[in-house]
DNA sequence: CCTATTCATCATATCATTATGACGAACTAA
DNA sequence: TTAGTTCGTCATAATGATATGATGAATAGG
């Protein structure tokens, strides 16, 4: 698989949220039955994506998780980034690049650099939105609750 | 990392394989020294790519594996495709096609296919030729010794 | 046939990823 | 201030990937 499990479901939870109607944060319990993944798994994904400025976090009633700005304006990479690394060598080595390049490097990099523009340009929402069933409404930005 | 650990294992030892000018097999100690690879793993990759016809493996005294066919005629895919799943869903679903398509799939077919036909039209005499300090002679085709 | 050589394989260890269960901390509302 | 709700986090488990060490089986050459 070219993501990890983990970054899925960072994925999958964030395309989620971008589609939730209801201003306000949305229940871990909510997304993660929703989704059909753990619950606590989920919500140390969550956190994370919280702590690294993607979400907002609210505790107690009426709380759980938001997007910080619109499912519109965060790239896929701005999730996938905290979980995986992509646009590492092909060949694996710690360092690779034109001045120190791997044997993959040279005819690699246009394939390489096609992926990584697709993260870095294709929105959330975006696949959200295209998938059966999503839908394609634009959201309110939400109220930045300071924390 | 786009490409598990074993391999990149796989390909590095076959991309040394292709550029071994003397004809005959190479001893696995040999492959796993020059590359810095752990020796009896590299052994058990190398027995699955003789499985599965890549390689041909010859016991006892002047004994190791050896290339097929050239390396010139052997695709990255056919290498890699024993050990990783390139080409699945990139939301991890187990089906994922035109008739059943998941959130990513009509946005990520067209980088998705460039990356399949990176690895099915590369050969790694391609790669191992191209790198720095590689070789760019052709191969004789190794006799097929039959097992 | 014997011996050295080499791959084949078994048992086990280590590590990262993925997952579960229990409890603590913060918050809301009454 | 109390009770209920919800995220936060700790401890631990299960699984798969990666790695090591010891031994078995096939082969070539004397």
């Amino acid at each position: 698989m070219i993501l990890s499990q983990t970054a899925v479901y960072a994925l999958r939870a964030t395309m989620y949220l971008s589609q939730v109607r209801e201003v306000g944060p949305t229940r871990v319990d909510v997304i993660a039955n929703e989704l059909k993944v753990p619950r606590n798994y989920l919500s140390k994904i969550l956190h994370l994506l919280a702590r690294e400025g993607v979400l907002d976090s609210t505790r107690g009633p009426h709380g759980g998780f938001q997007l910080v700005r619109p499912g519109t304006q965060i790239a896929l990479e701005t999730v996938v980034e905290h979980f995986d690394d992509l646009g590492g060598c092909l060949l694996g080595r710690d360092s690779c690049d034109e001045s120190n390049p791997c044997a993959a490097h040279g005819r690699w990099k246009n394939i390489s650099e096609s992926v990584l523009r697709f993260f870095r340009e294709t929105s959330i929402a975006e696949l959200a939105g295209g998938g059966p069933g999503g839908f394609l409404v634009e959201l309110p930005i939400p109220a930045k609750t300071p924390r």
